[in-house]
RNA sequence: CGAGGCGUAGCGCAGUUGGUAGCGCGCGUGGUUUGGGACCAUGAGGUCGCAGGUUCGAUCCCUGUCGCCUCGACCA
């Protein structure tokens, strides 16, 4: 991506917000752009990080199993008068809905109605089971207040995975597999989440967890052990069966040991029992040839929830400790790379391209700063502003070809040539 | 919805005890610069959130209203 075509400029950082610094950072230099409460544009670096974030869930999901498909974002409202839950989640504001001459449509705040339309469709017989189906998108929710920016919005990306068994055991064992892929994905993204006790109430059902990263800007706050890396959402404790809650499914006696501390929640995941199918009508037919409801767990990813963390938790600081940008993930970065050049020099800049061409075939992803007129202390602070990992300086030190390729996050530098920087990325 | 705060240029902010506005950054142009946020000159950009009221006159005072942010109820 050369820097001059993106629109990118003016990246000067004014007085940060103090709760969310990687989130203001971004809006400050146009990456992210508000339209109004909770509803956010996202210009190509940010949106292009979603989307790694988005590839590193659907092939780790893949991995373990799990059944990539779309549902539809605009839906009947039939499907959620039939499950119920059409008064209570409009009355309450969650469900925007849209009134038409054709009838009255709802924007989708989560999917288990229109998951159990495919599903019906699809899976007829015990035959077809065990199936864990996923979809990404955009999910719409009129939230009473939004929060953080993209932490909490009216529109936003998120994971919904819904596993279908034919009995109890069955559903721990899909729960537990996608567990599992949660545990990795968030792993492979470089974010410490735990798996720790949650209050199942609003979706009902069995056992239920969420994913926590350890962060003051989350809404949710936790008791947690660290030599077990046991944890329960304090939520909990306002159950009056919370101590026959943890014994019985989550096999905790003792919480005495444990600290509070405050988390954002990233991910949740649930066993849902038979209460969906029952509300839906969710039955396939049995070896016996009889009709038997679907044992259902659903799963839970707040994708622009967990780019926004990413940003957060990725956050860089000059040297007197005010926030001045970010070095994104290696895993997540869309670009590894930023050329650094002193575009009015013709031999710098032609020696620049030559290096830029050359990853390009080679299919790296790298940012050309082909900007004139802006001093290398100023683009080289722009790298830290656009996240991006790796950095090559071609300006007035350059010596011949021999290049110089430093890493951002460490400070460490390495001289390399053209056709060996690849290797270092 | 309960409590607090804020709406003035793209971003960050001043300001006017009432006489229709400034600063820094950014943006355009010319020139000098270029290794950790360069400088000089010059220029463009605002119905001061919106609507009423008071007043000769309101961005400022009063009353509404809308929007945004933070804390609470809700949730990925």
């Amino acid at each position: 991506m050369r820097l001059s075509k993106t629109g990118y400029g003016g990246m000067k950082l004014n007085n940060i917000d103090e709760m969310y610094p990687g989130q203001s950072i971004l809006i400050q230099t146009g990456q992210i752009v508000q339209y109004g409460a909770g509803i956010f544009g996202y210009n190509t670096i940010p949106l292009l990080v979603k989307r790694n974030i988005e590839k590193i869930i659907v092939k780790t999901l893949n991995k373990y199993g799990c059944i990539e498909v779309l549902l539809p974002i605009l839906q009947p409202d039939t499907i959620w008068k039939n499950s119920g839950r059409y008064d209570s989640y409009v009355n309450d504001g969650t469900m925007l809905i849209t009134e038409s001459n054709k009838g009255t449509f709802c924007l989708a705040p989560t999917g288990e109605e229109a998951m159990l339309e495919f599903a019906r469709e699809k899976l007829k017989t015990y035959k077809s089971l065990p199936v864990t189906y996923y979809q990404i998108g955009e999910k719409f929710r009129n939230e009473i207040r939004t929060r953080g920016y993209l932490l909490r919005g009216k529109a936003f990306t998120m994971l919904d995975a819904y596993s279908f068994d034919i009995d109890e055991a069955s559903m721990v064992k899909s729960y537990d597999n996608v567990r599992k892929a949660f545990i990795e994905i968030f792993e492979k993204l470089g974010l410490k989440a735990i798996p720790i006790v949650a209050d199942n109430g609003a979706m009902g059902g069995k056992k239920s967890e969420e994913f926590m990263i350890i962060s003051d800007q989350g809404e949710d706050k936790i008791l947690y052990n660290e030599k077990t890396g046991i944890g329960l959402n304090t939520e909990i404790l306002e159950r009056e069966d919370y101590e026959e809650y943890l014994k019985n499914e989550y096999e905790i006696e003792d919480i005495s040991g444990f600290k509070e501390i405050r988390t954002m929640e990233l991910g949740h995941i649930f066993q849902l029992g038979t209460r969906y199918s029952k509300m839906m009508n969710g039955k396939y037919i049995n070896k016996d040839g009889k009709e038997e409801l679907y044992y259902m767990g659903c799963y839970g990813i707040g994708v622009s929830r967990t780019l926004a963390a990413i940003y957060e938790q990725n956050l860089v600081k000059d040297k007197n400790g005010v926030p001045c940008g970010f070095v994104l993930p290696k895993a997540v970065a869309p670009y590894k790379l930023q050329i650094v050049v002193k575009q009015e020099d013709e031999e710098k800049a032609k020696l620049a391209n030559k290096l830029y061409e050359y990853l390009q075939e080679n299919n790296i992803n790298v940012i050309l700063d082909d900007r004139q007129n802006l001093s290398i202390g100023a683009k080289i602070k722009d790298v830290k502003i656009l996240g991006t990992p790796f950095m090559v300086v071609i300006g007035d030190k350059q010596k011949g070809e021999e290049i110089e390729l430093e890493n951002i996050l460490t400070g460490e530098k390495t001289k390399t040539t053209i056709q060996e920087l690849e290797k270092l990325l």
